[in-house]
DNA sequence: CGACTAGTTGAGGCCAGTCAATGTTGGTGG
DNA sequence: CCACCAACATTGACTGGCCTCAACTAGTCG
């Protein structure tokens, strides 16, 4: 369960760094989720001079580890990632689930150093946004000095939600709400909301969901049994959405 | 559950500003918790000037609900409070118990609204910080604009910890944990570590937990019952603390 | 082809939830 | 001051949803 990939303890592994001679936000077909939203040529401009290198991660790569000393944020180019939370006692908790265009490296912030993990779910690529660079710039340009705060804060709304599954929803309720939730981002991006691969395996999604996975494997067998989903491994068909969002919505 | 008081809907009841003539940050006694961590005079001088207003709310008063326009966080002078977050099927759970010191309302600053519900446990008075200044501002004073994101990113990192919690530990587990995180953030502040007064009842630390109230008040007993520690309603002392953070970290 | 990882399915047990009765506390008005 | 009421808390008996343990299958990669 620990690090799939062989050893090489607190390396970066699968991660290569590459210099861009150029790397565009404001070509980025993600700038309307990402970092840059809202920002103006100029703005723009100014941000592509500070993010200057982008890192490739591997499937199973490590890009950060708690403890690591905090220097970057990282945006997701390509690929998808997970981060996981550890207690001391050695538990640990896939504590959210990634796709491209979002933000990941805000826990560092706080105290100069990562306290999560980040792995990549598949081969990935991720934009450097140096944090020194970033908040200097960000006193100067109202819109990314927003931008970064409305990050950070729905990222807290995100965790509110998903607290409240962990709390107080069934399992069947839980794993509902997971690939509606799912769905949904994926249309954001662009993509089927109907039709998609899921990047984790059930471990990691019972894992992520408070769940075993057993429990987990059967919710999909059941749900499919019922013609509201079709699964086949990862890859997942949502027959009847608005049946999926009554199991979630029923009134108690 | 929902409304104690009385009624007038979506008003801040027991909410009463009042005008200082003068509030001074740099005197106040938890400034070494606060936002203005860190400021030297001349910045702690400009923050004075931008926070001008306190509010009382007392005890089961709304601060803010879910829609209200975002428009100010909230710095707890005096007193306690919970947030909750609401599912749109009318669940609802408690998301943070918040001591003096903590800001609460940065979960408005994602959509300029705020997405859940702060309510006081007890006669309380915050600090207004109007965040259309406070953003200004801190874009002059980069301790401040660090400040900003630091409370923030503390904040996800707190919520990934009540996530693992939630996810992944046993009833008896989250309670002591709970009780140890309150010990400590009461140590922070100056009081006891051993003994104090909870604020929450039966049923709010229960929903704070992911539990029912009838688990809770039967841990309660059952580590009374082990000597761990001694309660009284919601008098709580902690007679064993190296136990219970025993019951928190034994491996599995 | 064998070793390994991922996923499915079944049988049984236990932890926490549910339902219900009773006890305790604190605030209010007579 | 005390009686009363409502909110809060405790405790017991029972239930059930999810976990645990275990066997088996399907796909993948050297």
């Amino acid at each position: 369960m620990r690090d799939a990939v062989p050893a090489q303890p607190n390396t970066c592994q699968g991660v290569v760094a590459l210099h861009e001679l150029r790397s565009h936000c404001g070509t980025c077909g993600l700038r309307t989720l990402c970092l840059p939203l809202g920002l103006d040529e100029a703005g723009m401009h100014r941000l592509d001079e500070v993010v200057t290198t982008r890192i490739r991660v591997r499937r199973k790569g490590m890009l950060y580890r708690p403890g690591d000393r905090f220097t970057a944020l990282y945006a997701i180019r390509i690929g998808t990632f997970k981060t996981i939370v550890l207690a001391e006692d050695g538990r640990e908790q896939v504590a959210g689930y990634h796709l491209a265009g979002e933000i990941i490296g805000l826990d560092g912030i706080g105290d100069d150093r990562y306290t999560c993990q980040a792995a990549a779910l598949e081969d990935s690529e991720v934009c450097v946004l140096p944090f020194g660079p970033i908040d200097r710039l960000s006193a100067e340009i109202p819109t990314l000095r927003r931008n970064l705060l409305r990050i950070l804060s729905r990222d807290l709304t995100r965790e509110h939600a998903m607290m409240l599954l962990l709390g107080s929803r069934s399992a069947e309720e839980r794993l509902a709400l997971f690939l509606l939730n799912v769905a949904e981002r994926y249309q954001t991006r662009g993509y089927s909301a109907r039709e998609f691969v899921l990047r984790m395996t059930r471990e990691e999604i019972a894992s992520y969901l408070g769940l075993k996975l057993e429990t987990v494997s059967r919710l999909f067998s059941s749900l499919q049994e019922s013609g509201l989903i079709q699964v086949q491994g990862r890859a997942v068909k949502l027959l009847d959405s608005a049946a999926l969002r009554r199991l979630v919505d029923r009134r108690e």
